[in-house]
DNA sequence: TCTTGTCCATACGGTACCGTTTGGTATTGC
DNA sequence: GCAATACCAAACGGTACCGTATGGACAAGA
């Protein structure tokens, strides 16, 4: 009984990984079990081996990405010396720096027409949202402000994101980033 | 040659109709021409009638749902006497009354994969964009800026729309709709 | 009445995919 | 070395859908 396994538990990863691949680049109907195959370069014996069915490998994909979302922007904001509002701006330079999930939009989508996926992508919402509003209390904010404030703070990342309205160049972004504390902050106190 | 068309005209976009209610409930991918004939409760030969084939279907889809956005919006505020402000003020009542759309998730789900969607889709969110825009500029900002706060404007509508974090009671709309007011414009004058 | 055009039903072949079965190969425990 | 086990290939039947071909019902001129 070889309980020591060879390279497994890599192999149903894989083929998630590229399962989440193939979701970005064409949508959840697309991710079928032969195309998928013929992608990874094995034919569909392997992946009855790994996944009960088509509906088994789905119900993980959720969990996966949630998976690769530990949030490097939290760490950020944590990493940072100074008051809530250097956290805030550090945040967005981060964030204008590099694009921190490519799979964002397509787990939106998919989110729109199963309801597993969409609580999936409400806990990730609801963490991030998290972040913001304890940055604006820490400034002095009251809790319901410091919600509402984080509300519009977040829902400019994802408007841009699911817009697509985002400038190509990191300057601009910054100069976007630096529009938004300025007007998202004036009436904050810089140390609490 | 009887050019006295019946009931036609009207057929082909009862089929559009139908198609994009699907596309609501089940994504793009769900839109076939078998099961669409079967919720209208005709055969595919009926489609085939009115249709080159099924891309040819999906091709017009996103015209079909433009043309149901003549905005409604856009009306209330040019409707609205007064100056910038109390039209901001109207739109946003409006807006937390009624949702205008029920159909802008799934075009953006399916804009996700789709180039031409995703032009459509654009080209409505820089309509809207445009008239909170506008509304900015005439309420004394500079273009530059009131680009900006346009776009924290309307991402505010996107991002609670796909994030689904919308109050379900009329009231709570309004008060959110309030404080967007208060933390969006308090330094514009009321009246240019 | 006879024709012409509109709209749909029925029947057909073709394809892409699902999930199963069976069997083969390489690796590991003993 | 010899089983047991992990992993995958190949071949199969079944289903859901596409698009086409053909013909029928029905209305409107002529």
């Amino acid at each position: 009984m070889a309980k020591a396994k060879r390279d497994d538990a890599q192999d149903r990863d894989s083929w998630l990984a590229e399962a989440l691949e193939l979701m970005r680049e064409r949508g959840v109907d697309h991710v079928k079990v032969e195309p998928l195959a013929q992608r990874l370069g094995v034919t569909k014996g392997s992946f009855y081996w790994h996944f009960k069915n088509r509906d088994d490998l789905l119900k993980s994909l959720p969990k996966f990405w949630a998976r690769s979302q530990t949030d490097p922007v939290l760490e950020v904001a944590s990493r940072t010396e100074g008051g809530p509002l250097d956290k805030m701006r550090a945040l967005l330079e981060f964030l204008a720096r590099e694009d921190p999930d490519r799979y964002d939009n397509a787990m939106r989508a998919w989110a729109q027409f199963d309801e597993d996926v969409a609580n999936a992508v409400k806990e990730i919402d609801e963490r991030r949202m998290a972040t913001a509003r304890a940055l604006f209390e820490e400034a002095g904010l009251k809790p319901e402000d410091a919600a509402f404030r984080a509300r519009l703070w977040y829902f400019y990342d994802v408007g841009e994101h699911v817009t697509g309205d985002t400038p190509s160049t990191v300057e601009e972004r910054l100069a976007r980033a630096e529009k938004r504390m300025r007007l998202l902050t004036p009436d904050l106190k810089a140390k609490p």
